[in-house]
This record gives C-alpha cells, sequence and structure tokens, in this order.
DNA sequence: GGAATACATTGACGCTTGTCCATATATCCA
DNA sequence: TGGATATATGGACAAGCGTCAATGTATTCC
C-alpha cells in the first residue's frame, strides 16, 4: 500500500474524534505521540502490551478519526498528531484532553 | 429506585467521559443541557428523534461515567451537567467539546 | 383507591469493537 | 535474489453498544 486513507480537514467530525481517544490505549498513544513529536509506529508503542497487529488497528483509527497524519517512509510509516487541524477545528480539545490524562494517570 | 448510581468526583475516568461523549445523542443532550442548566429528562430530549427508553439508556451513560448529576424529584430527575467536577478534573475539556460541537454542528 | 405521569429495567436484535493469530505486502540490505 | 524488517490485512471470537418493544416502579392527582 503506497497511500494512507485519511481525511481532509473539512471532513474531520468532532464525534469520530471523541470516539478515537475513548480509548486507553490510543490515549496512551495520542500522549506518547504528543511527547516524542513524529516517529515511527515501532518506536512509539514499543512498550504497550497488545499484539503488533492490535496496534497497527488503533493506528488505523487515529487516523482515519483524524486525529493523527501519517506518511510513508520506506518501510516505516511517520505519525504525527494533525495539531493544526484539531487546534483549528476544536480549539483547546486535544490540549485538554492531554493534560487531563497527564493529571489522572490510568494504572 | 430511590437513589441513582453517579460516581464520585475521584472516580470519574477520563476515558469513561469521552466514551460517553463520543456519542451524537449524548453530545446533543449535553449542549441542551449546557444551554438549559438543570431541568427534567422529559424537557430536554423532547425533540430528540429516539425512543423514550434509548433516551434512558443515553442518561445513564452520561451519569455513570460522571458527565451529569441527577437527582430525583418527585416522579421526574433534574439532571444537569456536572461542570464543577469536571472543569476541576479535566479543565477546558467540556468547553472545548461544547464549543467544538456549536461550530461544527452535525447534520 | 385508581388513573395518569415520568422514568427505569429487561430482553432481544443487529452491528461494532478490541483482541489475537496467521498471513500478506512492501521495502531495505547483504 | 533472498532474507530480514516494518507494518497491514483478513478471519475469528467474545464483549459491548444503540435501538426498540414491553413491562415495571414510583409518584402525583382526582
Amino acid at each position: 500500500m503506497r497511500e494512507v486513507s485519511q481525511p481532509a480537514t473539512e471532513a474531520i467530525r468532532l464525534v469520530e474524534v471523541l470516539r478515537a481517544l475513548a480509548d486507553p490505549v490510543r490515549l496512551d498513544l495520542v500522549q506518547r505521540l504528543d511527547r516524542m513529536g513524529e516517529d515511527y509506529c515501532n518506536a512509539i508503542g514499543a512498550d504497550i502490551d497488545v499484539h503488533q497487529t492490535t496496534l497497527s488497528h488503533h493506528y488505523r483509527v487515529l487516523r482515519e478519526a483524524g486525529v493523527t497524519w501519517t506518511k510513508v517512509q520506506g518501510r516505516s510509516r511517520l505519525v504525527r498528531l494533525r495539531r493544526e487541524d484539531l487546534d483549528t477545528l476544536f480549539p483547546g480539545l486535544l490540549d485538554s484532553v492531554l493534560a487531563a490524562q497527564r493529571r489522572t494517570p490510568e494504572p
């Protein structure tokens, strides 16, 4: 697969973004992406205790909801948060979620 | 049923709140609750096109996630957003969600 | 007391989700 | 070319969700 399907900015829906964020593993991934900036799937989810294919599934959910942007780079995928798009469409949402999660870490 | 089960402030989890918000009907209800303040279930969801029992289910999800507070008043339920709790635990989250939804209304 | 009101609960349904396993695809490297 | 690397896809499964219909429960009013 050479191209990855990710929604245009105008096609990003609030409900889908919330649904994408409403999962502990994906919330964790988003937190890591925020801290690490653009990075490879492999590096980001290295020590998360789920199967590789499950992580791949979660990456897809985040991407298709418009939370992340994925660029194919050789045999890897560079993933980053769509900060600009999200901040434009839903100002303060991502920041408040990230801050909230930092303040109340999951067990 | 005389008492309604709703989580203590410390028991409110971000993931559960996000999950509760990640549904168009519930997002609509939250928006209405924000505009109308405390009100009866009946008044809030009057013109939403779902069955009464379905609305009741959505009210439960919101309540159990800690998004709303319900007080039994006679044969009615007074429902309101747990603004103070949510703003303390997750500053800016509710406001950004409400603002985002106002800016990008669902069809 | 009995009817009406305002919700909640239960059960059923079709659909979606998170997870894993096995396998596939694409790229890089020796 | 052929193996190793990085990630995706498809299938399977149990669990959960949103919805409705029927019924239950608690309260108010006549």
